[in-house]
DNA sequence: TATCTAATTGATACATGGTATCAATAAGAG
DNA sequence: CTCTTATTGATACCATGTATCAATTAGATA
């Protein structure tokens, strides 16, 4: 079973050795994130970001989203409501489990998708460089409890 | 290899079976839909339709666009430049490729994709009733020709 | 610590993608 | 052919996200 484990240090330590500054608003959105078990738009962050610090702008949350985005920090669900929403993204590529009752998320181990990945190659002849999978249901939790 | 043939008949056909009226805009959008190559957004089917029928508004395109996804005929893909543009549906359930380099999209046998779903969830306890994959990369024809 | 410079921020205006409203039109049942 | 109502087009509207730019602030340097 992967390790679940999210570090905000990790992530601002990323942030400086990119080059970025490190700063309260971005410091505020990246416990949010790293703390979240669900997936959070960019308004959502928006909200929680001003619950504790009020004056927090709108478009520096969409930028700062982006960034880490793009640092590959978070990564963008998409799924049953929008495709708004980010998860934190974990060290190894996880797939991603959606529960549509309480919607939280989980991460499942990766290895059958590589084998899939490189199955469909062979068979197809194309090369394959980027996947995106995404799994709904219901989590074991929910089964139970229904 | 699965079938790859699309009848904007059989489209028609379910339209009527579902208790829509079959109209000049909804033939003209489903031809559009169902022998383009690439996905479109709702957007470029409109520039198309008009092309066709000038006077057709955004706003029924916008509207025939969500029937046709309810209807399960286009389903939208989550592509890298947004998730905004739908493809046809092939009848049984199979994985999309698309090309980064042309754009093209290419249906690859999703069996792979069931024996993985079984396996995750033995393997997670979680019931996955629903899977979204996408594969990009570059295409056999791509390939050669770079 | 004080100073400096450029990255970052917040406010605002703007752009894009999509939806609600409603009178006019047209599909198709009788 | 008539009638009912789904569908349409025009318009206004909303939600999400982006560009601009002066003000602020991180953090390097003196």
């Amino acid at each position: 079973m992967p390790s679940k484990t999210i570090n905000p240090e990790d992530w601002l330590a990323a942030l400086d050795e990119s080059g970025f500054r490190v700063t309260t608003v971005q410091e505020i959105l990246i416990d949010i994130f790293a703390h979240s078990e669900y997936p959070l738009s960019a308004e959502q962050a928006w909200d929680m970001a001003r619950q504790s610090r009020p004056k927090t702008g709108r478009a520096t949350v969409y930028r700062t989203v982006e960034k880490l985005e793009n640092l590959g920090l978070i990564r963008r669900v998409h799924g049953y409501q929008g495709c708004s929403c980010f998860v934190p993204t974990l060290p190894e590529l996880m797939m991603l489990f959606i529960c549509l009752t309480c919607g939280r998320t989980d991460y499942l181990d990766s290895q059958p998708l590589e084998n899939l990945i490189q199955h469909s190659e062979d068979a197809s002849g194309h090369h394959i460089t980027e996947s995106r999978l995404q799994l709904f249901g219901a989590c074991a939790d929910c089964q139970q409890n229904a």
